[in-house]
DNA sequence: AGCGTGTACC
DNA sequence: GGTACACGCT
């Protein structure tokens, strides 16, 4: 039996928007760890997944593992009927073909019940292409889809070159060619910039905190059996760095994001009841937070990423040199993830597929996609 | 060669977008002076001429004369990779085949490069149809835009009629027909509406020069001799109005433009050199400009405009009543051009090619169309 | 965020 | 040839 409370029924629609092109049907695999979903694209040509941790739902219980066999069209016309406030409860009985979806309202005047048919679908649960990635980008999320977006104006394939200069998007088209480079980021230039910090700089420890975590996930994706190991090594992680200082700069981009989310729970549903999952440390931000201003979400959001924008620029990681080229058809269907993330991360090694990542409050969204060979 | 800086891309984009439809392929010629483009539409029905004076930029330099033929479908893509508020940088080898148009983000932590391939274009650089007006009304542009595109509902053509008590737009249609009068604006209701005023009126100047060349290029057909004459009459008319004011309303909206420009370049790239061009007179606004406020630049450029929303009215200046009839799906085209300029002029002899002009900072967009004939 | 246009699929 | 989906623009 699954349940499953999401405060913010925008979530799901986000994420669920952000696939449907590229994926038809796909399993939703529930576990008490939360739920993942994993699928070749209709052309098979590039891989995505999708990973909501338990702790990012208000409430979540799976008592066992279990496929929920999703029609992705059928799911969008569903959340379609759900408005982005909502709470969206998700509930499935054991061996179910149904499942049950729930938008509360948030004054709960409103409850809408919707049940979808779940399909049997074939989960040929591939192993993700490990590798170790010689080249790891972080860039705003929205600077990458406009990129994606130039180049396929010019031609069907983008070449990317990761250098110590910076990163280089190279396309080339029968009326133009175009290369954009993007510099790293200075650095560090964050400090003193704003009085918001201050409510920031709380969240910005969780944030850390859970940057940490995600980056540690990554680097471990390349041995994945230990990943989930990892998880849990992270979160561990996660209390300790808050605890002891909670201002790593690197972190504090990726963590902004997750902050970006608790903090608007706070703010949104402070009246709410309690965060189960990981309130112990969720607890004690919710206060600070909540001073700051009790006002508009949507507002707050913006504002937060605002706030990272100028923190948020382009970070460079690297082993050596890196050159691939791919289809500007796929990385345009995955930048359709930039709401989903300020930020997105590019890991690569050569002739080896591109990992594109957000990563979300608690979950994230990754598309791995082939390069294409001889530079064609 | 040639390497033009251009403050902020928009402005060549708004241009191409505004002539993109009409014409299909042009030459940018190039010389010291700046850059002109001239060409028929693709019915060759209308004609347009595109100026933007050397003066225009916040660097020019252009060794020899040159044409760049340019396919507007390949810059217009080229244009959409900009973003509004990049500085924008052409180049061209001489006798190169490719235009390379660079982009740097103000914070210069983005450079695009992209190069476009040139074309050979036939230039049969058409004498301008020359022409003695009788009729010169400038009436703020959006206003011109609304009543074309409200009378093309009704009909295919619109008759404008220049008498003393204003200018009438009639649209006879099937199921309506609709009429639209003008009155002059009451008077100088400009004064003390700017201080910026000095530098535009001579770039005014300018224009008008260049304007009397193209006319008097074309004078043949009708008596040109006068043609001529009479241009220059209206520019000892507008330099005496100067010299005894100072705030002549026309000048003044173009030379807000020019400060912000400038102003930009002042605190954005307040490291760089100067301004060379018109230094002189823009330094007196500088200051002033700056106290304002050193921010968003975009949102400038709109004040400005909003400014001179105000002031602009319409004024009318004939000596004979005109009449003449218009295809509306060109003016329509035309008013394209609305978003450069908040005035538009137009120039009407009867039995002659109306003359729509929309002068901006620098530069200038112009369209010929001829009259239909018949009143059909 | 909504509307309109263009492209792709049936 | 029509319908539906996606993308871009206002």
């Amino acid at each position: 039996m699954l349940e499953a409370r999401l405060s913010e029924a925008a979530i799901l629609k986000r994420l669920i928007d952000a696939i449907k092109e590229l994926v038809t049907d796909a399993n939703f695999e529930c576990n008490e760890e939360g739920l993942n979903l994993q699928a070749m694209d209709n052309s098979h040509v590039a891989l995505v997944t999708v990973n909501m941790q338990a702790s990012g739902f208000k409430k979540y219980r799976c008592d066992r593992p279990m496929p929920l066999g999703v029609n992705m069209n059928s799911l969008t016309k569903v959340l379609k009927c759900a408005k982005d406030d909502d709470v969206c409860i998700l509930k499935a009985a054991d061996d179910a073909d149904v499942l049950s979806l729930t938008y509360e309202a948030r004054n709960t005047d409103r409850i809408a019940e919707y049940e979808m048919k779940l399909m049997d679908i074939d989960s040929d649960t591939l192993g993700i292409p490990d590798t170790e990635y010689d080249a790891r980008v972080t860039m705003p999320s929205g600077e990458f889809a406009r990129i994606v977006r130039d180049l396929s104006q010019l031609g069907e394939s983008v070449r990317i070159e990761v250098s110590k200069e910076g990163v280089r998007f190279i396309s080339d088209g029968e009326a133009a060619n175009g290369n954009i480079l993007l510099k790293q980021t200075d650095a560090p230039q964050r400090s003193g910039s704003s009085s918001k910090k201050k409510a920031k700089a709380e969240s910005d420890d969780e944030e850390e905190a859970q940057a940490t975590d995600e980056e540690e996930q990554e680097e471990e994706e390349d041995e994945d059996g230990e990943k989930k190991v990892k998880v849990k090594k992270e979160k561990a992680k996660k209390e300790k760095v808050k605890k002891e200082d909670g201002d790593v700069e690197m972190n504090g981009d990726e963590d902004e994001e997750d902050a970006d989310y608790q903090q608007k729970e706070d703010e949104d549903e402070g009246e709410e009841e309690q965060d189960e999952e990981e309130e112990s440390s969720s607890k004690k931000r919710k206060k600070p937070a909540k001073n700051g201003k009790p006002a508009k979400k949507a507002k707050k959001v913006k504002e937060e990423n605002e706030d990272d924008d100028g923190p948020v620029g382009v970070s460079i990681e690297m082993n050596q040199h890196v050159t691939l080229t791919f289809s500007l058809k796929y990385l345009l269907n995955f930048s359709k993830s930039t709401t989903l993330s300020k930020k997105v991360v590019l890991m690569m090694s050569n002739d080896v597929p591109l990992l594109v990542s957000y990563d979300f409050g608690n979950g994230f969204i990754r598309y791995y996609l082939a390069p294409k060979i001889g530079d064609d």
